[in-house]
DNA sequence: GGCAAGTCCGACCGCATTGGTAGGCTTTAG
DNA sequence: CTAAAGCCTACCAATGCGGTCGGACTTGCC
């Protein structure tokens, strides 16, 4: 069970994004070689992150990207979920509108997913931390690193 | 971010064993069967459940699996993390003890993972979903699916 | 105008994992 | 002794992931 490397590079995307808070745009190649990531990959993660509406570029000489919205409205649901494609923790999940997804085995009548109940919760568990986490509080979080304890020790 | 069929074959076994909470063991061919999986990759993932410890075996005819606790203390952290090796939310997360996991990115000072924070949270959110659901409660809700009301409508 | 710096877009590729199978052993009730 | 069961190892196809490449198109700037 883990999320791929595109919810990670995205969100550090953002993170980058949200720490140059200026208005000018951030170009991607500036971002890469500062997170060091693939230039390549961190275009196609761009482009998800755009079509979710999180992010806006400008083409052209001097252009980049900017945040669509302030950092505190941008939830890390609406980020994963740009990112991943769907929020599900099993496969069976399919997707409904957008976030919300609902097992789709067949619905007749006895049986139907006994194991409905369990991942209908985790799904819930993780979208409920996500929606309590704001870009501006990993922003925040990634310019004073050590203020926090968050038991976490790194050996 | 999904969890592998492991753990969704591996819960229903559970479950399975948790109806028939008689004292002699069933075999996993009237489980296969009963919930249409293949037989051979239930023996694997009886295995997992076994090391575990939360299934015992009887060898030779008339032999199966059995419980090796009561259902209301097998909570669900246990089976999914014996199922699916960790529970982590991404792959730079790396299996401390068992279950609680932590961030194995180079820790050199500034900058270390800013995304630490959210996938911890999200950990969290998972784990705590999972230790608040015994089998025993799913086990129940199979019995008689139409009674709860879990706003997870069957189209 | 031309060039360089950018975003965009599609095709491609190696690799690891997953889901599943096959076959053969060992144990044990009848 | 035999059939029913657990056990164990090796194997396999398909999928998806992470990543690359090449080429468009846009635009500021000299």
């Amino acid at each position: 069970m883990i999320f791929t490397t595109k919810a990670e590079y995205g969100v550090r995307l953002l993170i980058q994004l949200g720490r140059h808070g200026n208005g000018h745009p951030v170009s991607l190649k500036a971002i890469a070689e500062a997170e060091s990531l693939p230039l390549a990959y961190c275009e196609r993660i761009a482009a998800l992150l755009k079509k979710a509406g999180l992010v806006a570029s400008t083409r052209g000489a001097h252009g980049g990207y900017v945040l669509a919205r302030p950092a505190e409205e941008i939830t890390m649901d609406q980020a994963v979920l740009a990112l991943e494609g769907a929020i599900a923790p099993m496969d069976c999940f399919v997707d409904d509108s957008d976030g919300r997804v609902q097992c789709s085995h067949l619905g007749d009548s006895a049986g139907a997913c006994s194991t409905k109940l369990l991942w209908t919760r985790v799904q819930m568990g993780v979208i409920r931390s996500l929606q309590r986490t704001t870009l501006a509080e990993l922003v925040e979080f990634d310019a004073k690193p050590a203020a926090i304890p968050t038991s976490v020790s790194t050996s």
